[in-house]
DNA sequence: GCCAATACTTGACAGAGTCCAGAATCGGTA
DNA sequence: TACCGATTCTGGACTCTGTCAAGTATTGGC
């Protein structure tokens, strides 16, 4: 169950600021969403957030594993609150539509490479890349 | 075996030219390089190059898979000329050292989702974050 | 309700990458 | 070997994501 963001950030011992929220529940409403959208809706909730303040947020929300940071090649960073479960991520080539994929092998998979170089491993990250059944249908 | 860069080309019927033989013998010298890297490297070969030029070539390059883009996150996107083979890559979050990693399965590993939301998969991308030795010792 | 610590705002800045118009080069042809 | 059209390269302006720093506003414990 998720809880209220504010509630949320008072457990991780945290001020509790209306753009924090704000961030919070745009994020758990809109899951994937990049810094520059999350600015863009949390103005719609509140009305005016710098563009610094997003940045300082998203970073401290992803420091307390709040939320979970997405990189994929070619797009800017995204954001998600899915944390703790080690799930993928399929992307759209054609229209960077992004979906959750449960973790192929159920208990961190590829998390270990056949060879790790004496790298202290802490981290798999797997994007399946292909192209969505909408642009498929587009494309014909 | 690794043919000449001015065959590679030919071989892909596009025009040779200086820069574009410049890009791809950089990239193959010094894997997991990045835009701006090669645009420098390429200036100690041949003089000067423009920056749109890297671009269109570094494109054309793996338009025709000559190269492979990898893009982790939080870094510019890097090039290298190991195509074909679905390694993996394994990075430093401290210094970003890249190194190559083959298949942790061996043939087309965590390539099927569980679920593919009907989306026509053709790559996964798998990155391991991790602390490289170097980064290890001096955190001591 | 006060005050120090924390967060937010504002504006300047940096790096990667794209767009566009014009100049230069490539390579097939005569 | 010189020509010519197609392709490629150059140079400059611009966009977008993200960071830095200094000053102002909020938060929440006392």
């Amino acid at each position: 169950m998720p809880r209220d963001p504010a509630d949320l950030l008072r457990s991780r011992g945290v001020q509790v600021t209306a753009q924090r929220i704000a961030v919070l529940r745009t994020i758990s409403e809109q899951p994937h969403i990049s810094a520059p959208e999350v600015a863009e809706a949390v103005r719609d909730q509140i009305g005016a957030i710098s563009r610094q303040a997003v940045y300082d947020t998203l970073s401290m929300l992803a420091e307390h594993d709040l939320i979970r940071r997405i990189q994929p090649a070619g797009s800017p960073t995204r954001y998600e609150d899915r944390v703790g479960d080690n799930h993928h991520h399929l992307v759209c080539r054609t229209c960077d539509r992004m979906v959750d994929v449960d973790c192929a092998v159920g208990e961190v998979p590829c998390l270990t490479p056949v060879d790790d170089w004496s790298f202290a491993v802490d981290e798999a990250e797997v994007i399946y890349w292909g192209i969505c059944p909408d642009c498929q249908a587009a494309a014909v």
